[in-house]
RNA sequence: UCCUGAGUAGCUCAAUGGCAGAGCAUUCGGCUGUUAACCGAAGGGUUGUAGGUUCGAGUCCUACCUCAGGAGCCA
C-alpha cells in the first residue's frame, strides 16, 4: 500500500469523466463487478462519485494489466489510467479504455466480499451496513442528504436565523411524554440524552431574536416502524414575534428551498434512488402549501370512513393516527399543514387559541406519499402564570422549570417554533421505504450495531 | 407493551409428514461488446434453540430466542 502526498495533474473522479473526453485520466476507486468474455475484459468501477465501465481487449494492454484485472477480486481498491471515450452502449455515456492499473489492496479470494450485487435481506444489510453504503444507492441516498442538511442550515442562516445549538446532556424530560435514554451523572443523579432542543432555544431566542438548532435528538420510545430512529437528526428554529400563521409560512417556505437544492443537484442521484421527480416538482410549483383545521381535517376522515376508505372513524378530542394521517396527506400534491389539534392532546408548552381556548396554536406538516408529520410545531405559552398552571397541571416537577418559567417572567414575548426530523425529510424526498437509508448508521430499536 | 409474519448453504429462496434442492457468490474451465452478462464443472448443510407427537419431523404441537412489518407514541 502506498500514498500520494501529490496530487496527479490527471486525476478525475467518476462523475467528472465527461469533461475529460478523449483524454487520459487516473482514477481512485474499487472494482464495482468484473465481467469478461474470454480476451476482453468489462471491470466496473466506483469511487464514490459514481460508476464507470472499462474496456480491456487482451490485445491492447500489457500482460500483466490484462492478468492483473483479470483476476481482481470484488471491492479491490485500485488505481486506474484510461482514456476516457463516449459510447452509446453506456447507461452514463461514457466507458474508460483502461491502459493502466495498480493495485492497492487486493482482498484474498480466501475472505471475499460479503456483499453481492443480487437482492439481499434487511437483516443481512443492517449487519454489514459499513459495506452496504458502498452501494450506488445508499451513496445517493447520502449525497441528497448532505444536500437536504445544507440547504435547511442555509434557509435559517440566509433569512437572519443564529444557530444556537442546545446541550444534549439535560437534567429532565423537555414534554415529559417520551421514553428517554437515562445516564448517571457524577453526583448530581441521573442526566438524560435529548429528546428536543425546543426549551433552550426559547432561551436562546429571547436573548438573539431569531435561532435555529441542528443536531441529534435521541428517544427511547419502542417504537418500530419505517419512520422511527431512536436517535435522530432535528433542526429547529424559534422566532420572537412570531405567530402561528407566520411559523406556517416560515415551515412552507422552508420546505420549498430544501425540495428546490435537491432539484437543482440531485436529478442523476434520484435517478438511482428510483424517485419520480415530478412529485418534487408539484412541491415547488406555483400555489401554497393547503392549510387544514383539525375541525377540517376531522371532518375529511368521517367523510372517508363513511365512503369506506378508512378503516376506523375519527373520534373528535383525539389525535391523529398514523392511517389517518396517511389518507389526510393522500389528498394533497403538496405538504399539507393541519392547525389548531385540541390543547388537551398537545404539549403543555403550546399557547391557547384566543378565538377558541380548547384549542392549541400548533401546527403539524404531513408529508405527502403518505410519509407522515415531518414538521410539528406551536406557538408557545408567553403568559408566566399560565404556563405555570400547565406545568402543574401535567404533573411536571416544578423546580426543573425554574428557568424555563424565567423566561415569561423577564421580558416575555410572543414566540414560535418547530422542529424537522431530517431523517423523515430524506425518506420522504428520496421515496424510501424506512428511514434506516436516510442515515449512515441508523439507531433503531433491536439494532445498535455495527 | 400488544397484533401479525419469518428463521433451511456465504446471500436470496424452494422442498404433500417420506432421499436436503435451485439461483447467485466462491474455485476451475470456455467465450472480443457484456450491462446484477452468459455456458460447463466442483466444493459448500447441527434446517434459530430446547423439548414433545410419530415407524419417520425442515414440515405438526409447546416454550424460548432473533429479525421484520404494523398499532400505540412521536419527528
Amino acid at each position: 500500500m502506498s500514498t500520494e502526498s501529490s496530487t496527479p495533474q490527471n486525476l478525475s473522479t467518476i462523475a467528472e469523466l465527461s469533461s475529460h473526453e478523449g483524454k487520459t485520466v487516473l482514477l481512485r476507486g474499487w472494482l464495482y463487478n468484473l465481467r469478461s468474455s474470454g480476451k476482453l475484459l468489462f471491470p466496473t468501477f466506483r469511487d464514490g462519485s459514481g460508476t464507470v465501465q472499462g474496456i480491456v481487449p487482451k490485445a491492447a494492454v500489457s500482460e500483466q494489466v490484462f492478468e492483473t484485472l483479470k483476476n481482481l477480486t470484488l471491492e479491490s481498491s485500485v488505481v486506474v489510467t484510461g482514456r476516457v471515450r463516449a459510447d452509446a452502449r453506456a447507461p452514463s455515456g461514457f466507458e474508460l479504455d483502461v491502459e493502466g492499473v495498480e493495485v492497492t489492496q487486493r482482498i484474498p479470494d480466501e475472505t471475499p466480499y460479503p456483499i453481492q450485487l443480487k437482492e439481499a435481506g434487511v437483516d443481512f444489510l443492517m449487519e454489514h451496513r459499513h459495506l452496504w453504503l458502498r452501494t450506488p444507492r445508499q451513496s445517493a441516498i447520502l449525497r441528497v442528504r448532505a444536500t437536504i442538511m445544507r440547504a435547511a442550515a442555509e434557509f435559517f442562516d440566509t433569512n437572519d436565523f443564529i444557530r444556537t445549538d442546545p446541550p444534549i446532556l439535560t437534567p429532565n424530560a423537555c414534554e415529559g411524554t417520551s421514553e428517554l435514554f437515562e445516564m448517571d451523572y457524577f453526583d448530581d443523579g441521573k442526566a438524560y440524552l435529548t429528546q428536543s432542543g425546543q426549551l433552550y432555544i426559547e432561551a436562546t431566542a429571547l436573548a438573539l431574536g431569531k435561532v435555529y438548532s441542528f443536531g441529534p435528538t435521541f428517544r427511547a420510545e419502542k417504537s418500530k416502524t419505517r419512520r422511527h430512529l431512536t436517535e435522530f437528526w432535528m433542526i429547529e428554529p424559534e422566532a420572537c414575534y412570531l405567530d402561528l400563521d407566520g411559523l406556517m409560512s416560515l415551515a412552507e417556505g422552508f420546505l420549498t428551498h430544501i425540495v428546490r437544492r435537491v432539484l437543482e443537484a440531485h436529478s442523476k442521484d434520484l435517478k438511482v434512488i428510483g424517485k419520480d421527480v415530478t412529485k418534487l416538482e408539484e412541491i415547488v410549483a406555483p400555489g401554497a402549501f393547503p392549510r387544514l383545521s383539525y375541525d377540517d381535517a376531522h371532518q375529511m376522515l368521517l367523510d372517508a370512513h363513511a365512503k369506506g376508505l378508512i378503516e376506523n372513524a375519527h373520534v373528535y378530542g383525539d389525535d391523529f393516527g398514523s392511517p389517518d394521517e396517511t389518507y389526510i396527506s393522500n389528498q394533497f400534491a403538496k405538504p399539507v399543514m393541519v392547525h389548531r389539534y385540541p390543547a388537551e392532546v398537545k404539549a403543555f408548552y403550546m399557547q391557547p387559541d384566543p378565538g377558541d381556548p380548547t384549542k392549541a396554536l400548533c401546527v403539524d406538516v404531513l408529508a405527502p406519499e403518505g410519509y407522515g408529520e415531518i414538521i410539528g410545531g406551536s406557538q408557545r405559552v408567553d403568559s408566566y402564570d399560565l404556563l405555570k398552571s400547565r406545568i402543574e397541571a401535567h404533573n411536571l416537577p416544578m423546580d426543573a422549570f425554574q428557568w424555563y418559567l424565567d423566561l415569561r417572567k423577564y421580558g416575555s414575548v410572543p414566540h414560535s417554533g418547530f422542529g424537522m426530523g431530517i431523517e423523515r425529510c430524506v425518506a420522504w424526498i428520496c421515496g424510501l421505504d424506512h428511514v434506516r437509508e436516510t442515515i449512515p448508521f441508523a439507531r433503531t430499536l433491536n439494532r445498535i450495531y455495527p
